[in-house]
DNA sequence: ACTGTTGTTTACTCGCGGGTATATTGCTTA
DNA sequence: TAAGCAATATACCCGCGAGTAAACAACAGT
C-alpha cells in the first residue's frame, strides 16, 4: 500500500519528469537536424545547436553522449519515417504499380522534411563506424522492399519489364534528389512535388500512345 | 638573335617546366578527390593527400593556395564535362527527345567518373562562399541547358507535357545518384548503367502499350 | 662560379571544436 | 531537514588539421 503522491496527478513526477527529459532530447535533435541540413554535419559545432537553443554545450552531452549518436539519431528517424511508408504501401493491397505509386508518393513527401532530407544529405563517411554499418543496413532495408515491389509488379503486368535493381536505383534517386532541391518557399507545394514526380517516372518523359 | 639552347629541343626547358608543374597539380587533384569521394571533403586531411602522393603538405601549397582551391578545382573539372555533354547534345540535331536522350547518357557516363562523383558528393555549404556562388551558378547553368532540350522536346511533340523544371530536376536526380551507389566493381559497366537509366527515365515504368 | 628561381623539407603556430571535471542550484523523497 | 539526483553552468583540456616560416637542394641562365 503506497502513500498517497502529494499532487493529486495522472502520472507520478517521475514520470513527467522523464516525458520532459524525452521533449528536450527531441528539441536538441529538432535543432541540430537544421543546422547540419543547412551548414553540413562536420560544419555545425555543438556550440551552435547549443546556443540555437539557450543553453550550453554540457547540456547537449547531458542528453546525448556524442556528437555522432545526434546525427545517428537524426537520420535513424528519417529512415524510420522511410520505412513506415514504404513497408506500409508494400503491404496494402493493389497491384505493384498501385503499390510502389503509394509508396513512391509517400517517400517523396518525407524527403521534403528536415529528417528526411538529413537521410540524403549524411554521406555515410561522416557517421562513426558503427553508425555507419547501421546505417547502411537500414538503408539497404529500405531499398529491399522498394525492390521487392517492383518485381511484384513486373510479375503481375503492371510495370514494365526490366532490371529492377537499376530501376529501384533510378527511381529512389530522383526521390531523394528531393530533399536537395525542395524548397518550403518554392513555388510548388510538397504534395504537388510527390504527385508530380510520381506520374513522371509512371509515364516516363516519352508521349503515352507512341512506342519506343 | 637568341644564343642557341644547349638541349636540341623543340620546346624551351621553361615550357617543359611548366608541364611538369601542370602534371603534378593534376597529380594532386587526381589524388584529392579520390579522397574526398571515399572519405568527405572534411574527412580528408591534406596530410593525407600529401602522404599518399610521397610529399609533404606544404608541396601542396606550393601547388595551391589553400584547401577550398583544391575542391573547387576539383568540382570544377566534373562540371566541365557536364557542361560539355550537355551541349553537345544540345546542340546537335535530332528531335527534343533525341537530344536528351544522349544527353542522358553522356550525363550519366561523367556521373562515373571521379571528378563528376565530386559534383554530386559535394554540399555547397563545404565550399567557401565565393566558391560556391560559382558552384551554384555552374549547376544552375547545366539545368538550364537540360531544362531547354526538354522544353524544345514538348514543342516538338517528342516529350511529354509537363512541368519541364520538375521533369529535369527528377531526371537530373536518378542521373546524379547514379554518383552515389555507382561500383566500377559491380555488375553492371557505365554503359550499361547509363543506357538502362535513359530507357527507364524515357519509357517509365508503366509497360508501354497501356494508357495510364 | 654566382645568382636567382623552383621545388621540397622540417619544424612550427594557432584556433576551433569535441569532450570533460567540477561546481551549483533546486527539486524529491524519506 | 538531510540525502540524493537531475539539470545546468563555468572553466577547462587536448588533439587535429589548416596554414606558414625558414632553410635547403637542385638547377637555369648569365
Amino acid at each position: 500500500m503506497a502513500t498517497l503522491s502529494p499532487r493529486q496527478s495522472p502520472w507520478s513526477n517521475r514520470e513527467a519528469r522523464e516525458r520532459e527529459r524525452e521533449s528536450k532530447r527531441e528539441a536538441v535533435l529538432a535543432t541540430a537536424v537544421q543546422f547540419f541540413n543547412q551548414k553540413g554535419f562536420h560544419a555545425t559545432s555543438l556550440d551552435d545547436v547549443a546556443t540555437a537553443l539557450n543553453v550550453t554545450k554540457p547540456t547537449i552531452y547531458h542528453y546525448f553522449s556524442n556528437k555522432d549518436e545526434i546525427l545517428f539519431e537524426c537520420v535513424g528517424r528519417g529512415l524510420s519515417a522511410l520505412r513506415e511508408a514504404a513497408d506500409a504501401a508494400a503491404a496494402r493491397g493493389g497491384s505493384g504499380m498501385d503499390r510502389l505509386r503509394a509508396l513512391m508518393r509517400e517517400y517523396a513527401l518525407v524527403m521534403t522534411q528536415d529528417f528526411g532530407i538529413c537521410v540524403t544529405r549524411t554521406a555515410d563517411a561522416e557517421l562513426a563506424e558503427e553508425s555507419r554499418l547501421k546505417f547502411r543496413a537500414l538503408k539497404r532495408e529500405i531499398d529491399e522492399t522498394i525492390r521487392g515491389v517492383v518485381e511484384d509488379g513486373m510479375r503481375d503486368g503492371s510495370i514494365a519489364q526490366g532490371d529492377a535493381r537499376l530501376m529501384t536505383f533510378t527511381l529512389s534517386g530522383s526521390l531523394n534528389w528531393v530533399a536537395r532541391w525542395y524548397d518550403p518557399k518554392g513555388p510548388m507545394s510538397a504534395s504537388e512535388i510527390a504527385d508530380g514526380a510520381v506520374s513522371m517516372l509512371v509515364n516516363g518523359l516519352a508521349p503515352r500512345g507512341e512506342a519506343v
